[in-house]
RNA sequence: CGCGGGAUGGAGCAGCUCGGUAGCUCGUCGGGCUCAUAACCCGAAGGUCGUCGGUUCAAAUCCGGCUCCCGCAACCA
């Protein structure tokens, strides 16, 4: 028998999972369970990476320990993978003993193969925050946290050698299918590969809550060592706690969102080729959901809490409809509108009515059991052909993770099912006693075509389709892989079950209108909270006078190109004019600024962003929505006019 | 000229590799049917395929210029 190991990246507990967790892992779900209908011995895994300076604070702020706090937020994501009826084999804690012990190994094996040496790394440094920051992470050049000011900074630190893997991470990533889908493979190899792979900091003093470094005990092992390397210890890779590995390994299929992309893409396979071990075979990268166009996100109120969702819908609802709407590499985006019509027209009118219809037409003309007698008919014929061919091409589909077109695939045979009803109009069948073999025909023909469906959908729906299967008279044995190729698996004299309706067809306006109500309910606590960042450090006056502030007058303005972020003026000083550059392009066009009086720090040093020189600074602040307000100046101050 | 992706009827997408009547889903309108969850089936309207130019008997499809959008990288002095 095949193996089959498909993984989710392990998700970071620093707060409670949403609707994008789910997204990625119902993706893996279906596929480990389609897997497993097929006759693969599927290893399905997913987690939590539990360390970290995040975590960390985030503990100290509720005033309890790391574990604590995370063995919180496990229990929540576990809860809700129960709810979504995800069929996990294992799940991997990276606070797991095993795990632990087995980053320790690998981290020494690295270093004793000469790919990890000590160095020091230099970044954006947080005094009071005792954390380093990239340029990237910070928040308007400031802390991301705690918003006071950064200095640069350097500490000792370990390093993992990526140089010597470039060769081959630009032949995995141009050459084989590794990527799926292939269209980012050039942009990672311009951006990163090309200009030189940088070495990559692989271990931190300045935080305690991680895996200590055993030849080295300040040090803590930093995120990618520690959670990359998830899918091999959970398989028993260096520890005693599980003996699959020889198995399972290579992964066939690791999911993950595109915004960790890169790091399964680069460095990922360069670990699995400094130790010597063979590389996943596909890396399948899937978009965001956006939520109305818009990115996710806690402050926008906008996160979509799958729980409300499920309960309003059913989890396989909402299963189908991420499912149908996903597309590898495309963001989807996720409206309640969206969601409702899906579910409207796929489910409730298209496969609902369908079940509904044909088990009603069973009773009503027979009874519930149909009679042996047949009489087929031309029309049979394309239907049948149809429906045993339909697995294939949704094995297909499966076999390069493209669930959305597996998903359309089985609904053309919904369709077709149903102009069948219209073709051969039972209806009129059932006034005439003579039609009763035909009738039984048509209606045989529809129950095994649903028999295919059902099953075939069983793997993205797995709480509905055995309800279906209760309704058609299908037993256990009908229901599999091997028959969903097959036609006449029912038995002739199959007995149906009318049920309860299977998806109730919603009301959208009503609908929207109260999740539209649930939704600013969540918002409203969001706006007021506003707390001033702490005072400075005291400085002397001297300091202070240091700065020159200055008014000046917006004489031109315009966008900067190449950038979203940044306006670059012209000014009036009094002196004979400037150009500064600000970081205020969201929130102001250039003609909200032309003529208005502005103050500038007049005496930083200037400095070119994106290309373009900047001499000097606009005093603005921020504001609680996350966006910008300019400190216009008085009118009647005079151009150059010093501040005090 | 940092790197990549995209622009197709009201909305969302396919087609472009290998040029030859522009297709799908939803929506709208008209008709049919009545078994069914006001569902189902059929039909219609609606597109100069972003823009300009080139190659060709023929271009959504190939080539070049331009505009706009979206990612990544950079960047809030």
């Amino acid at each position: 028998m095949s193996k089959f190991y498909i993984t989710t990246p392990i998700y970071y507990p620093s707060g409670n999972p949403h609707i994008g967790h789910c997204y990625t892992t119902v993706a893996c779900d279906s596929i480990a369970r389609y897997r497993r209908m097929q006759g693969y011995d599927v290893m399905f895994l997913t987690g939590t990476d539990e360390h970290g300076l995040k975590i960390e604070q985030k503990a100290a702020e509720a005033g309890i320990t790391p574990k604590e706090y995370v063995d919180g937020i496990v229990e929540i994501f576990k809860k809700l993978w129960s709810y979504m009826n995800i069929s996990y084999d294992r799940y991997i804690r990276t606070t797991d003993d095993y795990h632990v012990e087995s980053v320790q190994k690998i981290f020494k094996e690295l270093y004793d193969r000469g790919y990890i040496y000590k160095g020091k790394y230099t970044g954006k440094y947080c005094t009071p925050c005792e954390s380093f920051w990239t340029p990237s992470q910070l928040k308007d050049g400031k802390c991301p946290d705690c918003g006071r000011p950064v200095i640069d900074a350097e500490e000792e630190a370990y390093f993992f050698k990526m140089s010597p893997f470039a060769d081959r991470l630009e032949d995995l990533l141009l050459n084989t299918d590794y990527l799926q889908p292939r269209t980012r493979a050039t942009e990672l190899v311009n951006n990163f590969i090309k200009p030189g792979l940088e070495d990559l900091c692989v271990s931190r003093t300045s935080f305690k809550w991680g895996i200590p470094v055993t030849f080295d005990p300040d040090h803590v092992v930093y995120v990618w060592i520690d959670a990359l390397s998830n899918y091999i210890t959970a398989l028993g890779y260096m520890n005693e706690r599980y003996d699959d590995f020889d198995k399972f390994w290579p992964a066939d299929v690791h999911m993950v969102a595109k915004d960790i992309q890169r790091f399964h893409a680069l460095i990922w396979p360069a670990m699995l080729m400094a130790l010597d071990l063979p590389l996943p075979k596909h890396l399948a990268v899937h978009g965001w959901i956006t939520f109305n166009g818009d990115k996710m996100s806690k402050s926008k109120g906008n996160v979509v809490d799958p729980f409300v969702l499920g309960e309003r819908y059913t989890p396989d609802a909402i299963r189908y409809h991420i499912l149908r709407e996903m597309a590898l590499g495309a963001d989807s985006d996720f409206s309640n509108e969206i969601l409702i019509n899906r579910i409207n027209s796929d489910l409730a009118n298209g496969f609902g009515n369908l079940v509904s219809r044909t088990v009603a037409m069973a009773d009503k003309y027979f009874g519930g059991t149909l009679p042996t007698e047949r009489e087929s008919a031309p029309v049979d014929d394309e239907l049948i052909a149809m429906a045993t061919s339909i697995r294939a091409k949704v094995d297909g589909f499966i076999d390069n993770t493209q669930i959305k077109q597996a998903l359309e695939t089985i609904f053309t045979l919904v369709d077709r099912a149903n102009k069948y009803i219209d073709e051969t109009e039972p209806w009129k069948l059932g006034k005439d006693e003579t039609k009763r073999a035909r009738l039984a025909a048509v209606l045989y023909n529809l129950l095994d075509t649903i028999r295919i469906i059902s099953t075939l959908l069983s793997p993205f729906m797995p709480t509905t389709m055995p309800k279906v299967f209760g309704q058609i008279g299908a037993a256990e044995g009908d229901v599999t892989y091997e028959n969903a190729a097959r036609f006449g698996v029912l038995p002739q004299n199959v007995t149906v079950h009318k049920g309860e309706i299977l998806f109730p067809r919603i009301d959208v306006d009503k609908e929207i209108e109260e999740l539209n109500a649930i939704l600013t309910a969540n918002i409203k606590p969001e706006e007021p909270a506003f707390t001033p960042e702490p005072v400075a450090e005291q400085i002397e006056f001297d300091a202070f006078t240091k700065v020159d502030l200055r008014v000046a007058k917006v004489t031109a303005c315009e966008k900067v190109k190449k950038s979203k972020k940044l306006l670059c003026l012209q000014l009036d000083d009094g002196m004979g004019g400037r150009q500064v550059v600000s970081g205020i392009a969201q929130w102001y066009a250039p003609e909200d600024l032309i003529g208005k009086k502005v103050i500038i720090v007049a005496n930083l040093k200037p400095v070119k962003l994106c290309g373009v020189e900047s001499n000097g600074m606009i005093c603005a602040a921020d504001l609680p929505d996350g966006g910008c307000a300019v400190q216009f100046a008085d009118d009647k101050m005079p151009c150059g006019a010093k501040l005090r």
